[in-house]
DNA sequence: GCCAACGTTGGC
DNA sequence: GCCAACGTTGGC
């Protein structure tokens, strides 16, 4: 089992939209870019990630599972890129902010705050669970 | 809204 | 295969 990062704009794609999708989750597509590709060529059915929300919010606000391993991005008729599908678990209890993950030296190495332009990105099983401690929610 | 960081593209 | 120009992301 391994634990991943999804960022998202909320004004295009947020939390809410992902819930509303209920159990039939939703294919993460749109991702133009190599390495964030590669990642979700890593992730398997069952895997856990953080729903992230960029821009306005910036702050951990989700946990969500990934359905679908990877596939050709239906919205790309360029067959390099490829999406995972996910659906969401629960939401967190107390969002999680980008300024206590900052402040916070256990996660200095994550993406997240070294590799701000990363759209997914691998999050370790430490870090996973404390956020998720700092957060109210089970992880 | 600005701009730094960084990924991608294309000319040579 | 290098690198300048350009585009995009995302924090501030």
């Amino acid at each position: 089992m391994a634990y991943w990062l999804f960022k998202s704009e909320p004004e295009g794609w947020s939390w809410d939209d992902q819930v509303a999708r209920g159990e039939a989750g939703e294919e993460w597509d749109g991702v133009r870019n190599y390495q964030a590709r590669n990642v979700m060529r890593q992730m398997k059915v069952g895997d856990l990630g953080f729903f992230y929300h960029s821009q306005s919010d910036k702050a951990v606000v989700g946990i969500v599972e990934v359905i679908a391993e990877a596939h050709p991005d239906s919205t790309s008729d360029d067959d390099r890129w490829e999406c995972v599908d996910i659906r969401a678990v629960r939401p967190f209890t107390r969002p999680v902010t980008l300024e206590q993950i900052k402040a916070d030296p256990r996660f200095a190495d994550m993406a997240l705050v070294k590799n701000t332009r990363l759209s997914v990105q691998p999050v370790d099983e430490a870090a996973w669970r404390a956020i998720c401690e700092m957060g109210d929610t089970a992880p």
